[in-house]
DNA sequence: CCATGATGTGAATCCGGATTCATTTTGAAA
DNA sequence: TTTCAAAATGAATCCGGATTCACATCATGG
């Protein structure tokens, strides 16, 4: 025995890992999946591209496990909010907002995460990502449901129909080219957190 | 000169085009766009495989041309249900009902022409095709403000809306490898009608 | 029947990026 | 210092389907 894995060079392997992630985020977050490539990853991570290879076994892993921690980040944030006490009414336009805010925040990435075409894998990662958005805002619904702030309904439908809009009137848009120009979005914001809301309070 | 072409020759062209095209859309159909390839379509279709390129100068343009014939036929089903007389809110009901059942109906077909990833030729078309279904349901909820059957909303983004929540709420699910069994869709069919009626509707 | 150009053919080629792997470098233990 | 194995390297290879193209066939008008 003359080798054995260290504290050291655990850290270090990490440490890799991490870097290359993190390149690859990045990209992403400015480019979308099509501008990821194996070869600028490892560049820009200061690596040969064989490299990448002892981390990943092949991009499309890689892509997804992109994919994953900046979802998980995402749905977190959703999540707390969702989680914060009070009533449901305010906490749904809370997480609607925050999910619309983002999206308009990070375009680029924001339609990586729901639309832009990648692969296999990471098109199962986003199935698992938006019914986790789908969770968590049906949550709120239920807890309306229970507390006779909303009317009965299929929780697992609307929450499904409240993604899927948001995701449809906000990002949608960005699939053109250039990304407009704007401000008056936020007013946008408005018209879906009302549609949204006008449609779960529903009326008799 | 010797050599001109005619009327019989014209003819003959189109046919094959049409034949191929009819291939084409029946192959998506069946498998989606991942299941097509130029040489299948060429058998399929009785020809060699550079004989496709004498119609179509790609493949992509071949998908897109196939795209916006499927689609076409799609918009214009629901566009003569939304031109038909009448109250608003029952409008309103029977295009999104329509969208659905013929959804439900060719699932692969559904899947293939709102979400599975093909190529930026055929994302354009796709663009289009979603902006179509919105312009429709649009139309009908300014129909209803006019007429004070709903109150003022910004109708763009409210049918933005309404079509991500039906391609979520329904073909999102189908993206599921197994089409899950089912027949209590047409429960999910009247949820989601009712989350957009609701949401449209409002309540003052 | 001939000349001409359109149309059909399908095997050979192309393509561009992911992936591999023989070789080199590095870290650990003895 | 030496030896073993992991880690790094990056040029060469692989890949699978779209696309091409040299050649054959067909339709037309003379």
């Amino acid at each position: 025995m003359a080798y054995r894995a260290t504290e050291k060079t655990r850290k270090h392997k990490e440490e890799v890992q991490h870097k290359i992630l993190s390149v690859a985020r990045q990209t992403v977050a400015e480019g979308g999946f099509a501008a990821v490539h194996m070869s600028s990853i490892a560049a820009a991570a200061g690596l040969a591209t064989g490299t990448l290879y002892r981390h990943f076994p092949s991009k499309a892993d890689l892509m997804a496990e992109v994919f994953r921690r900046v979802t998980q980040r995402e749905v977190l944030v959703m999540s707390e909010i969702a989680a914060s006490g009070g009533a449901a009414a305010p906490r749904l336009t809370d997480a609607l907002e925050v999910f619309a805010r983002r999206a308009l925040q990070s375009p680029v990435l924001a339609y990586a995460l729901i639309f832009e075409p990648v692969d296999t894998l990471v098109d199962r990662e986003r199935l698992v990502f938006r019914r986790s958005y789908a969770e968590v805002l049906g949550l709120i619904v239920e807890d309306g449901i229970a507390s006779g702030e909303f009317p009965a309904q299929n929780t697992a439908v609307v929450a499904n129909c409240m993604v899927g809009a948001l995701a449809e009137s906000l990002i949608g848009p960005l699939a053109d080219e250039p990304t407009t120009t704007t401000g008056d979005r936020s007013a946008d914001i408005q018209a879906i957190v009302s549609f949204c809301l006008n449609a779960v309070t529903g009326h008799p």
